[in-house]
DNA sequence: CGGTATCCGCCGGGATACTG
DNA sequence: CAGTATCCCGGCGGATACCG
């Protein structure tokens, strides 16, 4: 069904393309947040592992892989042995650390607001 | 399996309490965001449907109730016929607005640097 | 150490029909 | 207009086992 463009008219590349979404997009991943958090420093995977608690190996290199793929995170092998890898963040991942830390700060004044009957593990 | 708290201890209700897994949780889900967004200003349901693209009566209406359920958004209804319901902020949604304009801001500097091959519906 | 590979359960999200 | 009430499905996340 080709069709042709007419001037004035809306590129397909910008349809749909809200800038909101588009972060939703990149942050949907039920433990993203919290990695890049944690990346605010290079890490190995292992530390990570032990930072996020209660994700597993499987599921975090799933999120991470994601967080590669978008762009946010770099992931540097050291050929050796024992392996060594380490997470950090892109320019697009450190572009987004202000609002990592306005989520940090709203989170602690939002969780003071509800402080009770708070679940332990 | 009673136990004594003691000086110094931290207290159970603040265990496991991370305050940016604690902003995941709230704004964890699919449209949860961008209707956030557009609430910055007073909207009623049918407007909200209109205003975010795709999503169904019932989805909207989940969403809705848990964005209420965690008090970022505050639900005043009409009595009268036919029914208006009207969805604002409340003060811990309306302290969430910085953070939204920031993810805005950052969606848009992101989406431009992949602008390439975007797909249209 | 830092992963795959595989299987599986669950539930969040979607579609449809009905309602005050 | 602004919702419920169901049913359903896909896929994300989790558990386990194995590997270079």
């Amino acid at each position: 069904m080709a069709r042709t463009t007419f001037e004035g008219e809306v590129p397909e590349e910008q349809i749909d393309v809200c800038p909101v979404t588009e972060t939703q997009n990149v942050i949907a991943g039920k433990w993203k947040i919290i990695i890049l958090w944690h990346l605010k420093e290079t890490r190995r995977f292992g530390e990570l592992q032990r930072l996020v608690p209660g994700v597993s190996k499987g599921i975090l290199t799933s999120q991470l892989r994601e967080l590669e793929r978008d762009q946010m995170i770099h992931r540097k092998v050291y050929q050796e042995v024992p392996p060594k890898v380490e997470y950090s963040l892109t320019d697009a991942g450190k572009s987004f650390i202000p609002i990592l830390e306005n989520m940090g700060e709203w989170g602690r004044k939002y969780a003071m607001g509800k402080q009770k009957t708070k679940k332990t593990i």
